[in-house]
DNA sequence: ACCAAAATTAGTAATAATTCCTAATTTTTA
DNA sequence: TAAAAATTAGGAATTATTACTAATTTTGGT
């Protein structure tokens, strides 16, 4: 992967905006810096960094794929009400773990709580 | 929710098709039984389905939501090679609970575990 | 059974998210 | 510093899904 200008900014705004946003979201902010890079140099990038780990992309949050800067593995939360995304950490949660084994070679799993958050318990 | 022959049609085939299939994997089985429903009538069924409780959407597998007729509570496990989606019983699962919990009111939760199925562990 | 109200439909248009394409530019290599 | 490889902008194309509308079907009261 070479280096590029656009690639840079892309990172360094979703390091800086660390709230799980989707592609559209990513876009206005990181429209600001730069109003030149295109959507299609926004999507490859980020596809780009997912595929080598340097991020992380959430799917089944809603329609919109969601990126994450934090790799550590943790998992995410939901509100059904306000939509934000949460972070859940990994020490917090009983890890799942297929008990028995050999149907699967299981790399990797995510985890989506889904629930109210504590602002919209609030409101209600 | 009034009775319509076609969201029979539909919730029929999906029990049949019983491979979590997509809308467009759906439309293709249902189109043979009837050519006149439409792809609007069906993804409102699928979704009233969902909302109702009859039917469980599964987000997060590839671009397109899958359906799932077997509502009893389980995952899924998506092969990274064939993209065939399994069933993992939630007795095989150390179920995940979150340990401190004053945040979040959590109603639901959905685990996709990823890897290599057995079949494509053969394969390579 | 008959009829109005409510629900549902087919078909098409519209939208949203994402990928694909191409010629131009930038980065790397040596 | 020039050729090769990677990357880009911008727009077209694609995919998945929802919205719209007039026609049809289902339902509940008589």
């Amino acid at each position: 992967m070479n280096y590029s200008k656009q690639r840079e900014t892309i990172l360094d705004t979703l390091r800086e905006y660390a709230v799980h946003p989707s592609a559209e979201q990513l876009f206005e902010k990181v429209h600001v810096k730069d109003k030149t890079i295109s959507k299609g140099t926004l999507y490859r990038n980020l596809n780009l960094l997912a595929e080598s780990g340097i991020i992380k992309k959430i799917d089944g949050l809603d329609t919109a794929a969601h990126f994450d800067h934090n790799t550590h593995e943790h998992y995410h939360f939901i509100c059904n009400k306000c939509k934000k995304i949460y972070d859940i950490e990994k020490e917090d949660v009983k890890i799942p773990e297929i008990k028995q084994n050999d149907e699967f070679i299981i790399t990797n799993h995510d985890i989506i709580f889904k629930g109210i958050c504590k602002d919209c318990q609030k409101k209600i």
